[in-house]
DNA sequence: ACAAAGATCCGT
DNA sequence: CGGATCTTTGTA
């Protein structure tokens, strides 16, 4: 099965999200266990003007793997309990990401960092070079999927807050 | 130094 | 609907 490629991320955000539904998360265990979880979900974050994007507060010591180019992985904690699962895209000092918020039948960021057991040492690595953890082309051909507004964003303000930036995979 | 909030989930 | 739980960030 074809490992997806660097030219694959470093295309807009709101051109990967839609396009990783579908696609397929590989992941080695430590135990040797491989494992594969079809992308079901996804939401796009947009770069600093985006207030719904970390970014948008800037460069800093969280945000800063925002910045690195498309095909790293943004890792981080959010209270104190989950870890959300990202792809940067786009080019080196263009903060934006892709946040998986569903893969098969697992629904929520939270539970799809869990069941991928991911925790903060695979922040800054690159999805496209590791040997534990790539995405590889799914299977379907012409896939169908919804758009809706992004989750848990109220903060953002009424314009960034209805932007339909959330993907969703049609069975 | 300290306080506040957060791209969430679970149980009641 | 409230609690869990801790990092990041802004403010002093």
């Amino acid at each position: 099965m074809q490992r997806l490629n660097k030219d694959f991320f470093v295309r807009d955000v709101l051109d990967v999200a839609p396009d990783l539904l579908g696609k397929v998360i590989v992941r080695k265990f430590d135990n040797g266990e491989i494992k594969k979880f079809v992308i079901t979900e996804t939401e796009a974050y947009c770069g600093e003007e985006d207030l719904a994007c970390h970014a948008s507060k800037g460069k800093t010591k969280r945000t800063e793997t925002m910045y690195m180019e498309g095909g790293h992985i943004y890792i981080y904690l959010i209270y104190g309990m989950y870890y959300m699962l990202n792809f940067v895209t786009s080019h080196k000092d263009n903060p934006q990401a892709v946040l998986i918020r569903g893969v098969d039948n697992v629904i929520g960021p939270g539970r799809v960092g869990k069941i991928l057991q991911i925790d903060k040492s695979f922040n800054k690595q690159s999805i496209l070079t590791s040997d534990n953890f790539w995405i590889e082309q799914g299977e379907i051909e012409k896939l169908k999927y919804r758009t809706d507004v992004r989750v848990g964003i109220d903060y953002a303000g009424e314009y960034w807050k209805n932007r339909p930036w959330r993907f969703i995979l049609k069975k």
